[in-house]
DNA sequence: GTCTATACTCAGATAGAC
DNA sequence: GTCTATCTGAGTATAGAC
């Protein structure tokens, strides 16, 4: 995956807002695109401390100081990137979670997206769920405190008011909710789920629902 | 995997349980118990390529010869942190799950001793679920194909035969059961969650109750 | 067996030619 | 702006004294 656009894939807009092209549409990609979509493929496979700038420099087929010319530092680098897919996965909440019918329908969309997402580009969730970037940098906090889990609490606990999911504890329904299908991310991930996880929605839906419908 | 084992004593595990203290119940711990010991805090904490063996070496109050004397290498030494840690899990697991009466009752007694090892050594949990030991060594598989998680979906599989939990996918029921806590764990991991985990034991529970019960 | 001092490797980062 | 060559420091691992 060298140039690395996130296609359009439907309606929704992970294309723009994880299209590491900055305004380039389908031109050849700059240096700065190749090594962000380098730097993503190679954290999520291999890990940030196991990737070295010359194994970004030969998977981005650029030099030493191009790279640096882009990116301060390689922990700049993780920052940016960072950043960029964070962009994409909040931007895939908020298409889906916006609205005010029957928030399981709603989360029915995000949970379809996600698992799309997570089989076109497994680097992509990986990096985002996966990578412990605390460890990179202290400067970043944990996933879970990330602008789409905050929002996605924040929606949890308006459908609360609106009588759409049992009242509860919103950090114990946001669990209930986001824990099994993450883990199934996880699962497909490692390469220990054999068939889609498409195929899982409807049941991981009724399950949902069964435990947290008024 | 040598000495240093982790006897069950009692009919919970955990606290001699994971006594990195090897046979020597209350001997001052060898040079081998402290640098695990010492290992495992560090490791969990600042990850495993940030923990250099200077760091383990002053941590645990030994020198670097101390070290080589009883690991070959780094990668050696967190293999054995890792076989150490999950023999521990797994051992909770087999404890609290082995039986026949109702799986959901003997899940619960599961969740109560994993969010009690979660405050008591978060260390170890931290450790085991979310250290990435794929990127540590190739040889050790991902966490979700370990001992303990395979197990639990043996008991899960068993509990829909005995018509104790409703029939379905047997991934998808494990991912079920075990992504909300796993999540919560994750958020008390990060400190984000305010209230102690074992008060959610009780809606985690009925939650599962009502998704997956027959 | 445990220590200290040291060798070796390779990462991240920089300088200066083009 | 992009490249190649090079510097510097950190970290793993070893050698050899005690």
């Amino acid at each position: 995956m060298p140039d690395v656009p996130l296609q359009p894939p439907a309606k929704h807009a992970i294309d723009d807002g994880m299209n590491v092209h900055s305004a380039s549409p389908s031109t050849t990609p700059t240096v700065r695109e190749r090594v962000i979509a380098a730097a993503i493929e190679l954290f999520a496979r291999d890990g940030y401390f196991q990737t070295s700038l010359p194994d970004i420099q030969q998977q981005a087929g650029v030099s030493i100081g191009a790279i640096y010319r882009n990116f301060a530092s390689k922990d700049e680098l993780a920052a940016t990137v960072y950043d960029l897919v964070l962009d994409a996965i909040g931007e895939l909440f908020r298409v889906n979670l916006d609205g005010r019918d029957d928030f399981l329908e709603r989360f029915r969309g995000l949970l379809s997206d996600l698992f799309r997402l997570t089989e076109e580009r497994p680097e992509l969730i990986e990096y985002a769920l996966y990578v412990k970037h605390r460890e990179i940098s202290q400067e970043i906090g944990p996933v879970c405190s990330s602008e789409p889990f905050v929002y996605l609490q924040a929606r949890v606990a308006d459908a609360m008011r609106r009588k759409q999911l049992r009242s509860g504890d919103v950090v114990v329904t946001t669990a209930t909710l986001m824990g099994p299908p993450l883990r199934l991310i996880q699962l497909s991930l490692d390469g220990l789920l054999r068939p889609p996880l498409a195929g899982t929605v409807d049941t991981l839906i009724d399950n949902a629902r069964r435990a947290l419908a008024p």
